[in-house]
DNA sequence: CAGTGGTCTAGACCACTGC
DNA sequence: CAGTGGTCTAGACCACTGT
């Protein structure tokens, strides 16, 4: 095993009241911040690190385990410790669910992918009636049972985001919105079949770590946290037609809204 | 050291493919889930957990760190390691920046906080002449020096946000906008009296794990994430006014928008 | 003071990767 | 196969909290 390229990595202030092992992490971060490292460039390895500075084994993975929960570094089996590269950012502008971009018969998200030059997926789409939830009824009036439509959405092979559509029985029960391809222009277009005509959209944004089922349904590496948004839809009448409540890789996504100074 | 309660964790599947610490922290998890201990409960100490599992230390401490890390506990030096209690949560409502909210003497953070019955704090304001960064430069143009407004904002002691506003300073030089208080309704009314009156706002959101010295500034825990907000005022003549850069803890923030059908 | 978590050592064996 | 990270042990000493 080859000793550290000199210069690389500095040493230990033994006087510091830093812990060592966030020394090492502080040196890390450093490195990468200042692009001595480059994205998916590989980190010397945990044997490099305790030979550099003379400590153990758990005192260099507690160092690199503070990268990864900061999102800065992501370890692979058998090959080593990496910068983590950041993953093309799609867009979501204040203006997606507008009607100009509903006649198209591809879905809106199939459309903006490929215009961006990625391969668009949706899979797992489960379509069916199902109980309604506390959350869901509170949003969308007091339906005792809803329509679901479930779907994932990736990128390139790359899980980006799942989502979770509801609807009222009255509203959708026996139309294309039941059905697992709606048909062009989505389930917004045939709403608007239905006579309900979209006003707006209400949307609210959380972010916070993921659960575990979350961190295996979109492949999330640590340290990258998720972006919780419920949207309802309402109608011109004022009721609520639409939920659909989104997960999203925080690292995929910057959300763009425009706000009014009325 | 009292054995732990029977019953309120189950026993290690030694046939599981699963590492030890993860079932370990499974079992936490599911417990806090099911409200086998409440918000702010201290969960049972290492000694207890290595006892009872008849582990070693360091595989307890890492199932704990896994909880940390997903936001679910945190640990107190000296005290025990705890569910984290959710914080109240401030609503920013897409219309926070409505001319009617502005004819105040207060500030909007301090009226909206005494009205949640929380007491507001606002420091570290600095108020200065700085150079502009490309990023402050491509969205405001290309002005060379801006005048930088940074704050950071308390509730009931705890920091939730901060924030940096940058101006031209053809705009704000030697106007109130440059004073530490500019008075009643905040910089946006002084901006309109100085005839730049406001039509919108871009607003782009981002999250992810916080560097260090946001984790510093905002006494965040582990694994709780950051809101990152970037906020463009334009006036009525398309122009630039204002750039507002913010972090905000994640778990402290829920953020309403809406959007038009169109 | 006893009990708690924070740091660190020096090993061991395993599983995965790539040559 | 050698090199890598993943898991786990059995200790040690320290710093902080509360009584």
């Amino acid at each position: 095993m080859a000793a550290l390229p000199p210069g690389l990595l500095g040493t230990l202030d033994p006087t510091s009241d830093r812990a060592v092992f966030r020394q090492i992490a502080d040196q890390l971060r450093e490195a990468i911040d200042k692009g001595r490292f480059a994205e998916g460039a590989k980190l010397p390895s945990e044997a490099e690190l305790t030979d550099h500075f003379g400590v153990s084994r758990m005192t260099v993975r507690n160092a690199l385990s503070i990268l990864q929960s900061e999102g800065l570094a992501s370890a692979e089996h058998g090959r080593g410790v990496f910068v983590r590269p950041r993953p093309p950012v799609r867009r979501l502008a204040s203006d997606r669910f507008a009607r100009r971009h509903r006649d198209q018969g591809k879905s809106a998200f199939t459309v903006e992918a490929e215009a961006a030059g990625s391969r668009p997926e949706v899979d797992n789409l489960v379509v069916r009636e199902e109980r309604s939830t506390p959350e869901i009824s509170a949003r969308l009036g007091s339906a005792r049972k809803v329509l679901a439509r479930r779907r994932r959405y990736l990128l390139d092979g790359k899980p980006v985001e799942f989502a979770a559509s509801f609807l009222p029985l009255d509203i959708a029960r026996g139309t294309p919105i039941a059905e697992p391809n709606p048909g062009p222009g989505g389930i917004y277009a045939r709403l608007e079949e239905l006579g309900h005509r979209l006003d707006h959209f209400d949307e609210e944004v959380r972010a916070r770590m993921p659960a575990p089922d979350e961190v295996k349904t979109l492949r999330l590496a640590p340290g990258v946290p998720v972006i919780h948004l419920v949207r309802t839809a309402f109608d011109t009448e004022g009721r609520a037609v639409e939920v659909c409540d989104t997960v999203m890789a925080a690292d995929a996504y910057v959300l763009a809204y425009q706000l009014p100074a009325t």
